[in-house]
DNA sequence: TCCAGATTAGTCCATGTGGACTATATGACG
DNA sequence: CGTCATATAGTCCACATGGACTAATCTGGA
């Protein structure tokens, strides 16, 4: 699955502890990929259990010890086999946020209407911060990133077509 | 939560038992809306609790029990009430299909293309899968599948791009 | 008439998920 | 030197999810 090929693919340029991969996924990738810190943790024990981690532990101080995670083989060949899976194969993500619009027609469109603009300027501002940080980034991160601002275009534009045509009714 | 607002709107078209509720989703909505049959009976049932709607059985001959729902005052108050709230917020949807393109660099570029146009094609597919049963729908349903395809062809609009500036480079 | 396959109407349970929590350390300010 | 905020490092558990299953009926064809 896609989030144990992002942390196999991130513990392949150094090992990690869980922490710092869920600190660089947040920053670096930040609302493009969804992934909490503690399904990060599940993910990385599933692959410890199955061989495609190791995990050494290392302790800093008095500090909580640190699990230090580094790809092994198996882990390295995963990685290889299922990069080529993903990227050839495209699943439909969850559009949760569009279901409302199935009863737009049960609303006045003087009430609609600046629902929608409300919508509008959420996504405005969403493409907007996600724009701030662009050319931080090395390699295909930005792809992420960028694959995330045009859908968000698409989004905010027909969200624009959406208004006008209420508008105009 | 934007499921329950999807049930509760089909539910004040006129009452319904679970079966037909999730054949309505899945035939009028298709692969546009993601709300497997278990899920859509537990959300029916948790609604019942909350008094959103009634629930009866119905014997039809010596078939196993329907259980009819019925919306009620509260549950319509409810809808009011989310309907608004939903429209006029966004919430980002999951792109894991997206993340693999993080490590698209790891590929030669004579690796990378056959991979990006068998997503490529896969997408097209979808596409037109989508563009079938266009019309068929009453009302603003079909705002929800138009969303779907214009983020589908977003989707493919990128994905040539990307490979168009694979195969240049 | 008899059986295979489809239709109806759900439920079960193994697994996934993330908000809230624990616990230590470090810094800054009066 | 108290204490309040923030960073570090991770775990817990209540709840969500959906593939696979149950169980009855209907339907068509040989």
């Amino acid at each position: 699955m896609e989030r144990k090929l992002l942390l196999l693919g991130l513990l392949r340029g150094s090992e990690m502890y869980g922490y710092q991969l869920n600190e660089i996924i947040d920053t670096h990738m930040g609302t493009s990929v969804h992934l909490t810190r503690p399904t990060a943790y599940r993910l990385l024990n599933q692959m410890a259990e199955d061989g495609w981690v190791t995990c050494r532990e290392q302790q800093q101080g008095r500090r909580p010890t640190r699990r230090v995670f580094t790809i092994t083989e198996q882990g390295e060949r995963v990685f290889q086999e299922r990069l080529r899976t993903c990227l050839a194969d495209y699943a439909y993500p969850d559009y949760q946020s569009a279901i409302c619009l199935a009863f737009l027609d049960q609303l006045e469109a003087s009430e609609a209407v600046p629902l929608l603009e409300a919508r509008r300027e959420r996504l405005t501002m969403l493409l907007e911060a996600l724009v701030v940080d662009e050319a931080h980034e090395t390699g295909s991160i930005q792809l992420v990133i960028d694959h995330h601002k045009r859908l968000l275009q698409a989004e905010l534009d027909w969200m624009q077509e959406i208004i006008k045509s209420l508008k105009g009714s």
